[in-house]
DNA sequence: TGCGAAACTGGCCGGGTGGCCAGGACTTCC
DNA sequence: GGAAGTCCTGGCCACCCGGCCAGTTTCGCA
């Protein structure tokens, strides 16, 4: 298990659309240092798709509700986000209420999940 | 903005280690027919981290969990995957207190959360 | 064959959540 | 001077959630 600094740095590719895997297979595969992954290898990194039509621009969430969505997405209940905010618990009802209706979601779960997935916070 | 078959790929790079990111930076800067992405910018592909200490083998979930747990990531309130699962609210909500324990969340958004950012669900 | 672990079900209850109503203060834009 | 948008607060209430107690069956293993 020597971990050499210098050891090559394994990179899988996981493309699904063929063009561009192939043109990336032969891009990458002549670099000193550089690796592709055979398939099931742990790799360092791995090269994934991003299709930009995932993230149709930030949704438009005021800073307060990214405020609120921060800490939801931490587990955080009404109470906690409304003491760390420094607001009322009602304050921060109204915003999560806000939240699911610009997210499309039924519930403070959901919502984070929506928000994960287009990108407007990080898990 | 002609799309010539042979344009540059664009690469983002999405890597926290400052030092993996480092070298992959060297690594691909120089590469005809490949070019990194700027900040913001739309990129055909992205590189991310693939650590393999975040995924200490699956975590032990049950089947049953691994179904209450998917349910619960969709915005499923206990009685709508009680009703999914052909059981009862009851058992469902034992499920969930196992997932909560096993998960180490205060509750099931953050379970969810935490699912989601070792890999054991992809959202 | 006995024993424990896992899965399933139930009742109960305190507290959290989300939806509804209402109001006020502030800034920006027309 | 409005009008619109954001942010903040309160009360009320049905429902959901998570934790507690208890029990059952089924399974694999020693």
């Amino acid at each position: 298990m020597s971990e050499d600094k210098t050891a090559e740095i394994v990179l899988a590719l996981e493309i699904d659309a063929p063009a561009l895997a192939d043109r990336l297979t032969a891009l990458l595969s002549n670099i000193p240092g550089l690796r592709l992954a055979a398939p099931g290898e742990q790799a360092a990194a791995a090269i994934v798709a991003r299709d930009p039509r995932i993230m149709p621009e930030d949704i438009a969430l005021t800073q307060r509700e990214l405020d609120v969505l921060a800490l939801m997405a931490e587990g955080a209940s009404n109470k906690m986000i409304a003491r760390q905010l420094g607001i009322s618990v009602h304050t921060v009802k109204f915003h999560v209420g806000s939240l699911l209706d610009k997210l499309d979601a039924t519930g403070r779960t959901d919502a984070v999940a929506h928000a994960a997935r287009r990108g407007v916070i990080e898990l």
